[in-house]
DNA sequence: AAGCTTAACTTTGGATCCAATAACGACAAA
DNA sequence: TTTGTCGTTATTGGATCCAAAGTTAAGCTT
């Protein structure tokens, strides 16, 4: 069969994530290859990558584990996801906005108060608004120079998603966080849509208002330190 | 010789931080595992560390690169250390603070001030204060349940670190950035400072005062988006 | 019967071998 | 001289082999 290396990470990824090896269960090379029907170095290659991404575990010395995630983790996982676009989006309105970012986040925005209409969220409603958040998140990527903040982004961006199936989760609180997480990000869009039509001073208000992300990081500089100590 | 895998993978940072590796350049398994003394499959296996990690990247279909990075990556990594740190710090707080907490930060906040009374950061201050950071970092991570953040930050600490001696860089900007997530820091030890004083309706001002990193984030449901649009 | 020692088996980590493929170069034809 | 094609080479990916370390279990001793 031979199956290429990243795919075997997608598999590994997908077997976890549907509780074929259930959390703090110890997993082998050996048991994975056969699954999949490759030889065990390509597994071994997978594993590592996803002990970086978190979603496995160094068991002592001796292999690995699928990591266990509580409830408060996949919260975590987000609310990171949240801030890390915070911080894309606030470099992006300092950059300033081409023409097919505007495009772009008008439809997002369109999009987003559609489905805000919407009293609950789905599970279904929550793919597409990952998927509008997809087409976010390739506009910022595409229009910042830099590729951290994406890489910073995706590294976080397989936890919830793929333990979030695995464990038992309550429901609301899950929805609630991505009733929060969606929220801040329509903030940042209201944001760009008075940069679009260039309101700065209202954008200005808004960031204010919003307590938006990190705005106020680029001003630390001309902070007395003793004087942040003591006010 | 038969390095451990985990020790190859650390030869090979520091490897390619010390520019033995330039950025951009094209790294062959073999090259790397003679120089190292080791067989092709640690350095396969390392090689898939360091590009979760962000330090090589895939050179087409066909092997890796050591990834270039400009002033302005650096900048930003540095950036979303900062604000993923203001995150462990907004959620310490949320929890409530133990006595180790609380000493230890005390002292973090003492050595902060006396590195702070130099007017600029030296080469060996950017060190000390990362030990100093390392205290506040393990303290966060084993006060906080879940070690996501902890993850996150870990994650994207390699970055600055391993490339900011391998490409050219203005120092100047470089010194201004730590500055910056030193004076971010000293923030939220603040706001620590005072809750552990009990004086919570400060801690709340401070804050406020410093649009305190996803302070409002938990607010955030109450907020009525097309309010927040309109306002 | 309980505990310790030892031996067999399991499993990981490293090295080597083989196959596939992309890069490189040389040679020939236009 | 230039370009296209074919063949060689270099390099990666997968499979297998071997060694080391650990776990388990059985047997022996006290």
């Amino acid at each position: 069969m031979t199956k290429s290396n990243t795919s075997v990470v997608a598999s590994l990824r997908k077997l976890i994530s549907e509780g074929r090896y259930p959390p703090g269960e110890r997993i082998a090379e050996l048991h994975v290859a056969e699954h999949l029907g490759v030889s065990r170095t390509p597994v071994r290659l997978a594993f590592r990558t996803l002990e970086q991404e978190g979603l496995l575990q160094r068991a002592g010395k001796r292999g690995y584990q699928v990591r266990e995630f509580t409830e408060t983790d996949v919260l975590c996982a987000l609310e990171v996801r949240g801030v890390l676009e915070g911080l894309a989006a606030r470099r992006l309105a300092e950059q300033g906005l081409t023409e097919d970012v505007r495009t772009c986040l008008a439809k997002c925005i369109e999009d987003g108060h559609e489905l805000l209409a919407k009293g609950y969220l789905e599970r279904e409603d929550v793919t597409r608004w990952s998927e509008i958040n997809e087409t976010f998140h390739v506009t910022i990527v595409e229009s910042t120079g830099s590729l951290v903040i994406a890489d910073a982004i995706g590294r976080n961006n397989h936890l919830p998603f793929a333990s979030a199936d695995s464990i038992i989760i309550d429901t609301e609180a899950l929805d609630r966080e991505y009733r929060k997480l969606y929220f801040a990000q329509l903030q940042h869009q209201t944001v760009f849509q008075a940069l679009c039509h260039g309101e700065s001073a209202r954008a200005e208000m808004l960031m204010r208002e919003h307590a938006y992300i990190g705005m106020r990081y680029g001003e630390l500089l001309n902070l007395d330190p003793n004087g942040a100590s003591a006010t």
